[in-house]
DNA sequence: CATAGTGTACTATTTAGCTATGACAGTGAC
DNA sequence: GTCACTGTCATAGCTAAATAGTACACTATG
């Protein structure tokens, strides 16, 4: 049984959702800037996953200069904060957006998704909940 | 060149998109109850997709009692109007759960979710937009 | 009847993602 | 040097998604 687990979406590559899921605990500061990272096969272990989908996530993740690799050494959290910042800003404004769009797609008026999101938080505070929406 | 167009998200898959967008054209009345839906062939043209894909769309549009098949002359859009409110349901609350959750994740409390939409609500009201985002 | 349009089915092919497995190279501790 | 860890690379195989092309069945129209 795994340590830590991701429940995985069918419908959208395991890399990207495993590179979510680590960009999430380096925004959120479960992993501080300059941290060592799980080893691919540690990882890969823990996930139950190919090391090579684990390497090529974290192939993308260097990419984006989130983390650095010392060769040998292993992997490490980039300690440059605005680094962090920026992904942060990055990750909730892609939620937004994704958001916004599709309510208003979907015919909601402005006034309607903020009080809809309003309430959502306030009837339920954890996460992990049904929520239900009002429409017109 | 295609009358309408999707853009098209590489990381999901295009039947599920395709569903997407002709569940938020009945969501929102572009298409109404009872309307003929375009064929097979017509919406693959239109959207320069292969007519198997926008077959496999439309079993899983059927699948969920959306549409109706009638062979040999075509697709309608269901005329039970409490399923499409339901379907509408189904999508807002989807789109709300995972905003909120993943705001939740990336570590915003629930009062600065809700400021933080009302702001983007506020700033630029037609989609399509970039959007600011405030972090601490 | 023939025709044109509809949904449906089938085979084959390509590509991306993921897995399985093995091998090689750099680093630090002993 | 040896060992145990690290990252990296390469090959092969499997599956789902999407394409291409063909064919068949149903329905309304004429």
């Amino acid at each position: 049984m795994p340590i830590v687990s991701i429940e995985f979406d069918n419908n959208m590559p395991i890399y990207l959702q495993i590179m979510n899921y680590i960009k999430r605990q380096i925004v959120t500061g479960t992993l501080k800037p300059g941290d060592k990272i799980l080893s691919v096969r540690e990882l890969a272990a823990e996930l139950q996953i190919n090391p090579n989908t684990i390497q090529r996530t974290f192939q993308e993740l260097e990419r984006e200069e989130i983390v650095e690799t010392r060769r040998g050494l292993g992997r490490y959290v980039t300690s440059e904060e605005s680094k962090i910042m920026a992904i942060k800003k990055e990750m909730a404004g892609a939620l937004l957006d994704q958001f916004i769009i599709g309510m208003q797609e979907l015919g909601f008026a402005d006034q309607d998704i903020v009080s809809i999101v309003a309430e959502a938080v306030t009837e339920s505070p954890e996460p992990g909940q049904e929520r239900g929406v009002n429409h017109t």
